[in-house]
Order: C-alpha cells, then structure tokens, then sequence
DNA sequence: GCCGATAATTGAACAACGTTCAATAGTTAT
DNA sequence: ATAACTATTGAACGTTGTTCAATTATCGGC
C-alpha cells in the first residue's frame, strides 16, 4: 500500500490541516482526533507522526492559520480614512462577527494552552501580533496627542478588552437577563475608553 | 469489599469534588480523569457513575465550588468605603491576583465549554452573576450621574474587559515586546472608561 | 443466629484515544 | 533481475469515558 511520492511531505501537511480544520468547524475543537485527520486524507496515523510532532502541533498549525484568517477578515472589513473611533468600532465589530461565524476555529485559537507556563512558538507570537497591530494602526491618528509607547499600550488594552466581551459572549457566560449584544458592549467600551484617552 | 453507608452519598460527592480540586490545581484540566478521582477517594469508577452524571459533571460542581472561592477572595479584598475608581481597581487586582494565584482552577472554569450552544445551568448562571455584581456595587456611587440600567451595563462591560487583560495574559497571548503586566492594563483601562463615563 | 431480600459497590467490558515502531511494500539504482 | 532504500502501514500499548451484570455487605423477619 505505501505510496511514495504520490503526495509529497507538504502536501500531506497541508491536506491534514485543511482536514483539522474541516474536523474542527464541524465537530469542535473536542472532536479533533489524530485518526479522523488521517482517515480524512486517505493515509493512516503512522504517517501523521511523520509530519507532524504530535496531535498538538497539528492544533497549533491550525491556529496559525486561523491567525492569518483573521487577519485578513479583519483587515477586509477596516474603515479606511475613518477616525481612530469609527476605525476601532469597525475592528472591534469584525472581530465579533468572525467570532461568531466561526466559533469553533475561533475557540480552538484560546482552548489550546501551552503546557507548563511555556511560551508559544516565536512565528505564532508573531502572528498574533500581526492581529493586534490592526488596533494599533486604528489608533494612529491620535498619535499627535499621546506617545507612540501609549498608543502602543491602549490598542493592546482595547483588543483586550473587545476580547473579553467576545469570549465571555461565545462562552455564555453572560448568558444573564437584561444583556446587551457583544456589539452593544463593545460599542460602549470603546467610545467611553477613547474620551478618556482623548481628554 | 461493598462498604455501603461507610459514606453517605453526599459524603462521597464532597470527597470526589475535593479529590478533583487538588487533581486540576496539581496538573491541570487535562489532567482530571474519572479513574484518578475515583482511586484519589477510594472508591471504583462505577461508584462515581452513581454520584455525578458524568466527568463533566464534576468539572461543572468542581467549578461552581472556585465560582464560590472567587466571590469570598474578591470580597474579602474589596475597598470598602472607597470611592468607584478605587473600589474598581481593587477588584481588578484581586480578580488577577486570584487568576495568578489558582491559574489551573481559574482557567477551567472557562476551558469548559457547554456543548452545541447549550446554555449553563441556571444555578450557574446565579453564582456566574454574583461574581458580577460586585463589579456592579462598586460602581454604585456613580448612581446619580447614571441610570440604574446604564451602572450594571458598564459594570459588565468593564468586568469583561479585565477579563479580557487577564485571560490573554495568563494564556500568553500577550507575551509581546514592551508589554506592561495585567494590574497596569487593567489600571489604563478603568482609568480611561471611567473618565469616558463620569463625563 | 440465620436466611432471604435489598441495594451499594465493583470491575470487567467496550469503543475510542495519542503515540510508537517493527514489519511491509513501492521505488530507485545497479 | 536484484539489491538497497525508504515511505507507509497497522498492530500494539496504555489510557480514556461510560455502562451494567455480577458480587457482596447490610437489614428485616424469624
């Protein structure tokens, strides 16, 4: 049965993860199992293990690509020439919207956790960064009234804070009568944040 | 080898539930088996069948119980007769303080998610909302300037946010280049909403 | 003090999991 | 055609959640 070369190594890399992340979107981050993939790409799990390290690098591989999804999600959906609020507003709503269209591929992004406190790879750090950097970009225009450094730390903190409204939503732990939309949420928290930045 | 009424039912809850506990502070969410409380409380895996429903069962009780461990921690740190900034900064650094201090328990109680939308048990919900609330209570003295309604949207709003700081801290999604730690962010981040909300 | 009824507890069984690695079989070079 | 090489396999191991027939301790009645 072995054939050679009828895909190469990354080829096989690349059907496994468009696998993963079929797997994923339908069944949850739970639902991911070394096995499915290999059924799914026609190979079996030994050759899995020769692509990839274990089941949580291939976990990982998804995510960066996610990463880079949603960059480009959000990036597609910038208010271009707008304000730094309408700008953020536009970010933030995105971001929200990708969440909620893709909420498996979403959450596997924050179930996975590095073991033991270690850090994430550099190139996957990189990429998050690449996200973040969109609310940075957002905030230029006020760059005449605060420090670049400033600048720097408050689209940090409102990607944080978008962040958090988002996961709690998705998670239903806001699941509380008399709930604004994530949307709503968002929408106040950045208006208020940015009168106070701007003052 | 049946003892029967060695241990009340609800006696064997408490044991699993504690024998749980110190299993997930010890090696975390992934860590908890059904196999490992069990042998942890003396008892057989069917035993525990008889108790809980199922393992996420337990994590779900397990939960309720740190949902309850966190609503003291906070309010044994509250800043009693301080003002909303003051009140609002204490809670923040408590409920960080509480994440770095218990960081397997703190990260369970959202790395579990209901399945397929389902929502969360009411009683949940109810221990859920009374952590919330203290945000709400501390924003309290602002009540003239603002309606009661618009006091608990901003409660929520702001419990997100550092919610947020914390979550992506802890996860080390923020593990970037002249990054500021979570009190600071969270600091920025009531600092600036307030300003924004007492306008 | 014994016996039959009752119910608490067990532990073997099942299917699925992540991971490994000796064995196998397709390819290439001679 | 044969030998050398290597991509691929799939059985194996230990673990998992969950179930349920079998077992065994307890209790009421004699």
């Amino acid at each position: 049965m072995a054939r050679r070369s009828d895909h190469s190594r990354e080829e096989i890399r690349q059907m496994a993860l468009n696998a993963a992340e079929s797997i994923v979107a339908a069944e949850g981050y739970k639902g991911l199992s070394a096995r499915k993939v290999a059924t799914a790409i026609d190979y079996t799990v030994g050759t899995l293990y020769l692509v990839f390290e274990n089941l949580e690098d291939i976990v990982l591989q998804v995510n960066g690509r996610t990463l880079d999804a949603l960059y480009e999600w959000l990036r597609a959906r910038q208010a271009k020439g707008a304000d730094a609020r309408e700008s953020l507003l536009a970010l933030a709503e995105a971001y929200i919207a990708y969440a909620e269209a893709e909420t498996p591929r979403w959450n596997m992004l924050f179930e996975y956790v590095a073991e033991q406190g270690n850090s994430l790879p550099d190139w996957y750090l990189v990429k998050l960064s690449r996200v973040f950097g969109l609310a940075e970009g957002a905030l230029k225009p006020l760059a005449d009234h605060r420090s670049e450094l400033e600048i720097q730390q408050a689209a940090r903190v409102l990607w944080a804070a978008v962040h958090g409204i988002c996961t709690l939503k998705i998670r239903h732990r806001m699941d509380l009568v008399g709930g604004q939309s994530a949307g709503e949420m968002a929408h106040m928290m950045i208006d208020n944040f940015l009168q106070g930045f701007q003052a």
